[in-house]
DNA sequence: CGGGTAGTTGACCGGTCAGTCAAGGGGTGG
DNA sequence: CCACCCCTTGACTGACCGGTCAACTACCCG
């Protein structure tokens, strides 16, 4: 077993630290995809970043399309730890994680990232068919979740898919027109709100 | 017939013909970067796309990164062309002039290829600011004409935001799901009926 | 103790990347 | 006729790309 078993408080602060190899690699990547793109980070700058040797990398990772999708899962672990959380917010609660988590990213990097799915998903959707079907099960997942809630609350199921463009669409144009992510959640709110009124 | 207007003949067909070299390698890039992606595409592949060497292509763009945003401005006044064409459907203009752009990338490369405009601003807003300051131009104009057809139609200023981002979203999501462009339009006038009702 | 295995290392690979350059063609104006 | 300039050409550069590899270490297990 990798780890030291029940120990390791997972660590909640995203930064690079002591642990193991792989985690390090896979946070490293998620920062650097972040602020930078997938092209425009390669191989070697991954490995400085995260203080590993190549061929080390490649012990975890079989090509840097599968530590994208390390990464992809990373992330989608973290936001669905954020939407369970704010649950009792009702439609709401989706608005709270990613305020939350667009919240995290501005403080941690300055400005607004994207959405690491959105992000992954417009680069390489043409070109990467497996990356491509990754992240759109991601998506899916995603919109289920929002589907239930649109039902639980009595709102058109069309809402769900509506709702979920919004978002992605709010943090591409916070991102490209460099705007705080206090706009993006009330732009999602006034969404929601005109959607349930 | 897209070209249109003006005096020489131009190539109506958006496909590579006898037109000057620069607009050739203008139009080579754009369907390259829909297809593929900004990174995804080199110098060479452009060059062999438009049939033109490599000298050449320096010859009229400093850098691959001038390439882009000249790419973005052919998109631009496509779409400038299409949205002016739709102006009597009232606030459904845009979601006519979006049908028909992205209905004829549908057509040509039979998928959901992306926004122009987004895909560039997801891949490069990072990593090149004056790329970023250049699709956020775009993107601010076409706001000024939303915000512009919502109060002629008594919509809250808002909501110009509200539809240029369920566009991109809507966009976004039809690619990595690989839905049909219909969708888009469909959540496009949902959205715009729901907020006009 | 001996052997297997998970992890690590740095040297190395062919290919591709954006970008450069000196040379030359071809039409136009003096 | 020549000179000028826009355009074209193809060979070339050095850096960097993702990925490979054989050798080595450290630790667990029998």
């Amino acid at each position: 077993m990798v780890g030291g078993a029940g120990g390791e408080g997972e660590g909640d602060d995203w930064e690079v630290g002591m642990e193991q190899t792989r985690e390090r690699i896979v946070r490293a990547a998620a920062k650097l995809f972040l602020t930078r793109s997938y092209h425009a980070v390669g191989i070697a700058d991954l490995c400085a970043a995260a203080d590993v040797r190549k061929g080390s990398f490649y012990h975890f990772f079989p090509s840097k399309a599968d530590l994208a999708k390390a990464v992809i899962d990373l992330h989608a672990a973290e936001f669905d730890k954020q939407l369970t959380a704010a649950q009792d917010e009702g439609l709401y609660a989706v608005a709270v994680a990613v305020t939350q988590v667009q919240g995290r990213f501005e403080e941690r990097f300055g400005r607004i990232v994207g959405c690491p799915f959105g992000n992954l998903a417009a680069e390489l959707s043409t070109t990467d068919d497996e990356l491509r079907a990754h992240v759109a099960d991601v998506f899916a997942r995603w919109e289920q979740r929002l589907l239930a809630a649109c039902r639980r609350y009595d709102v058109p199921d069309e809402t769900a898919r509506m709702i979920l463009a919004q978002i992605q669409g709010l943090i591409l144009l916070a991102k490209v027109q460099q705007r705080p992510a206090a706009e993006i959640t009330a732009g999602l709110r006034t969404l929601i709100a005109g959607v349930t009124a």
